[in-house]
RNA sequence: GCACCGUUAGCUAAGCUGGAUAUAGCGUCGGUCUACGGAACCGAAGGCCAGGAGUUCGAAUCUCUUACGGUGCACCA
């Protein structure tokens, strides 16, 4: 039931559309006021009535019905209040069909949407750095699906540059495969970090690892054969912090594999005239635009990360005919996203407004900045092994007797891992903290599962004892009105997350909702209850389960029974 | 220097297209255990929404401006 536009409807002011008015309808800070409200100042002005007469005369002509119990005009503003036992049957009936499908509506028809996220570079261990784009990448990935459309997640990996160049020398000069066989991901990692350290003394290292990239592109057998090898160890270690967070790609298409698709943007933009010579590259001028020039080659006709994005775009496109493509990349590449959009722009290609960065804040240690290079970095491993250790400990102390604490542990723990990197706006810059990371109190997903293993040990006790829930709705009290009304908004949240690329939204509906059902939890008391009260209170406890299961799953948490 | 982003309680943050008393969590202090799971709940203290100007009946929200912080600005990705 949509209540503004039910309002609407019910309203005739001359001179403005029932469209319009059901925009102006507004919800008051607290609900005494009411549940929806109009404030009737601006209209004030062109119907030469002040907003108080406005409010009263709106009230006046407006028909009593059973959906809105009760209307009233306070100091401009005309206040509804819903039928609550209505609102109630609505909400209720509808998760109850709905079930763990509730919150999803078929916005998109089947329509394509890539996702670009993660996008991890060879050799590098995963690192808190690569957190958000990776949760915020596969949160999107879901609530896109959820909504109707065919989500396309595309893993493009940094499998490309220089930088294998210098991991060779560095292998070559200090590594073996014993050390990479037992060491991993990490022990390549250190390599790299030396090599950086050895260049500042020894630059002609860096010419060395030049000739070595060289060597690679130019297929030998030797070079190839060890960057594979790299490349497999490192999808193999990735991979597993993808599993644990519930991560999936559709494509690994990285930017090695565009390689020989970028001759032909270079050719089309000579083509187009759009190619300028400019110190000895070839560049876009986008002065007229106000940005710097995006530079397509280089002084000595190698290719840029510019050109391998845009030879990625026109391919996926082609591939997959996309109705939106998103980068979920941080938001210090705005700049880049900016230049190669307009280029496509320019060479003609309509689809290029279909391009969308989703950039997001960059994660600094509380000692500075991260730094691959220089090996100042924390593993994402690494913390969510910590906050899983913290939740088996916690389990541990509170319920030892509890079944596959193992299991629970890693759902607890990977939850506040995720959780924490999705609560607050994307854009915002964070500094990582353990203290933070392990923080299980208050606004938090180990707070909302905790929640819905109280919903879920009641609803157990209720179907241990036979209790029925029924059709039938009771007149709900404040606290299970408050609550219905948050279930009630779960839809539009989720369409509110999508269009925002904020998966933010759905979390902080977890905390709210989770805050109201311990409200009504703590007042109202569910099994003592007499019947037919217990019956609507059990059906409300089996729907808020539902609802924060669907919420919980679009960010790629799950929900143990018991924890 | 130019561009983009940020600035809300001691700390971390919500606040949707301008609307009624600015909202949570953490921390602090004080309560609720004869418990449908205390990883919970209630209460208190804590605010010139960075400063200034403007638009408006009405501004944390829109515009301009200043300050502070972050990021980016030609051959890295």
């Amino acid at each position: 039931m949509d209540y503004k536009r039910y309002i609407a409807k019910h309203l005739t002011i001359e001179g403005i559309s029932e469209e319009e008015i059901a925009e102006a309808v507004a919800v008051p800070p607290n609900t005494d006021m009411g549940d929806y409200a109009l404030p009737c100042f601006k209209f004030a002005k062109f119907m030469r009535k002040s907003p108080v007469q406005i409010a009263e005369d709106l009230k006046n002509a407006y028909p009593a019905d059973e959906v809105i119990s009760e209307v009233s005009a306070v100091n401009g503003y005309l206040n509804f209040k819903v039928n609550r036992k209505g609102l109630a049957k609505d909400v209720l009936e509808r998760i109850g069909r709905e079930g763990e499908r509730y919150g999803a509506f078929d916005l998109g028809g089947g329509k394509v949407i890539c996702l670009d996220y993660s996008s991890v570079n060879i050799a590098k261990p995963f690192h808190i750095g690569h957190l958000s784009t990776t949760v915020l990448g596969g949160a999107l990935y879901r609530i896109f699906n959820f909504l109707g459309y065919k989500a396309v997640g595309i893993n493009h990996l940094g499998d490309y540059g220089t930088q294998f160049g210098k991991l060779i020398s560095a292998y070559n000069r200090w590594g073996n495969k014993e050390l990479i066989e037992q060491g991993g991901i990490r022990a390549l990692n250190e390599l790299y970090v030396r090599f950086h350290r050895e260049a500042e003394k020894h630059p002609e290292l860096e010419d060395e690892a030049r000739a070595y990239f060289k060597k690679i592109e130019d297929g030998d057998k030797e070079c190839l054969a060890l960057f594979d090898w790299f490349k497999e160890l490192t999808l193999k270690d990735v991979n597993k912090v993808y599993e644990r967070l519930g991560i999936k790609f559709d494509s690994y298409a990285g930017e090695s594999f565009y390689q020989d698709k970028m001759q032909p943007v270079v050719d089309e933009l000579r083509e187009k005239g759009l190619l300028k010579e400019s110190r000895g590259a070839q560049i876009v001028d986008l002065e007229e635009y106000g940005m710097s020039p995006c530079i397509i080659l280089k002084s000595d006709g190698s290719s840029l990360y510019a050109t391998r994005d845009m030879a990625a775009a026109i391919y996926r496109k082609q591939t997959y005919d996309f109705e939106k493509c998103l980068y979920v990349v941080a938001y210090q590449q705005n700049l880049h996203f900016k230049q190669f959009f307009k280029v496509l722009e320019l060479m003609g290609k309509e689809w290029a407004k279909d391009l969308v960065h989703v950039a997001y804040g960059m994660v600094s240690l509380e000692d500075g900045a991260m730094s691959t290079r220089k090996g100042n970095v924390i593993f994402l491993e690494d913390v969510i092994n910590q906050c899983v250790e913290k939740a088996y400990r916690i389990i541990d102390e509170k319920n030892a007797a509890l079944e596959n604490k193992a299991d629970v542990a890693e759902k607890v723990g990977v939850g506040a891992v995720v959780f924490g990197a999705l609560y607050n706006s994307k854009i915002k810059d964070i500094v990582f903290s353990y203290d933070k990371a392990l923080n299980f109190d208050g606004e938090t997903s180990v707070y909302v599962q905790y929640t819905c293993a109280r919903a879920a040990s009641v609803l157990a006790k209720a179907a241990a004892a036979g209790y029925k829930s029924s059709d039938e709705v009771c007149e709900p009290s404040a606290q299970e009105f408050e609550l219905l009304k948050a279930l009630a908004s779960f839809p539009d949240c989720v369409q509110a997350a999508a269009s925002a690329y904020e998966p933010s939204y759905i979390a902080r509906f977890c905390v709210d909702t989770a805050q109201k059902f311990n409200k009504f939890y703590l007042d109202c008391k569910i099994l003592q209850a007499e019947d037919e009260t217990r019956a609507f209170r059990l059906r409300l406890t089996q729907a808020t389960l539902t609802t924060l299961k669907n919420a919980l799953g679009l960010l790629g948490i799950a929900v143990p029974e018991k924890m």
